[in-house]
DNA sequence: ATGGATATGTCAACATAACTGACCCAAAAT
DNA sequence: ATTTTGGGTCAGTTATGTTGACATATCCAT
């Protein structure tokens, strides 16, 4: 094995230290404004999920966030009961049930998002594109790894 | 403004839900080990900071974890039960508490950096240090945004 | 048409890990 | 001598996940 400088154990140590924090300090920015709607990370993700990924079923959701369907259950009918999604059957298969976003599920999204864009904005502004590219390949690495 | 095409919102967008991916599949994967010994993701995190910082005090963990004291007190009662961390009082201000992991605690973040360490060097293994380098270096910026 | 698989909804009980607020002690700093 | 700091603990609550069981509607295959 070749002796990989950049692969050496305190390294990885450091890499998974580093995860941790990004994700935390990422995802906790927007807290204030989801508290405003009485709502928590848990209905962020659900909300960035359908932003993403519009008209997404409740199958793909579950998929996406690898939580059991009672979570999600609770979580989007909460979204449902405050307007913020809706959703409409299967055209073709009458069974699923498609998401989206409606007009306050869309501001706050927007909110949530300003708020999000700040850090990783200002984190790459000044990265080459090259950097940038990379460092999504990285991530896409360890996620399908 | 310059037109960063790699900084436009949808990539943004694709880096925040990226990110949490990131983190709930680095620390998804020692779980089943964790349960072994009773300890929960909460145990992880806190036994990955002292092998990384050994004789870290308790307010050095508060403000890496970003959690209570009384959220951090359950936990570090249930490892120093389970004969996974001692304490020893600090020399110099004998206020502060000075955390370790014992020969048990070593063994279990052994077992523990095995499960993670595959995913990230199976990520990073054919990347050019290059790569490695920049990942590294754009993580530090959004954490420390 | 019937029967099995699929997509979703819901109830109830429980686990984990965080929170707030209040109060305590001992040691350090002023 | 008094205040501040570092840490410990009790009690109650919230957020988000889990299992397990069961219900309904629809699709698909024979």
């Amino acid at each position: 094995m070749r002796d990989l400088l950049y692969l050496k154990d305190d390294q990885i140590k450091d890499f998974i230290e580093q995860i941790f924090y990004a994700y935390r300090e990422t995802y906790s920015d927007p807290k204030k404004i989801l508290k405003k709607y009485s709502f928590g990370t848990a209905h962020h993700r659900v909300i960035h999920l359908i932003e993403r990924h519009k008209g997404i079923t409740i199958s793909g959701l579950l998929s996406k966030l690898k939580i059991t369907k009672q979570s999600l259950n609770r979580v989007l009918r909460d979204l449902i009961k405050n307007k913020a999604v809706f959703i409409k059957k299967g055209e073709v298969d009458s069974r699923q049930r498609h998401i989206f976003l409606n007009e306050k599920g869309k501001k706050l999204f927007d909110e949530i998002f300003f708020e999000q864009k700040k850090r990783i904005y200002n984190a790459l502004k000044n990265s080459d594109s090259d950097s940038v590219i990379k460092f999504k390949n990285v991530l896409s690495k360890i996620i399908n790894e």
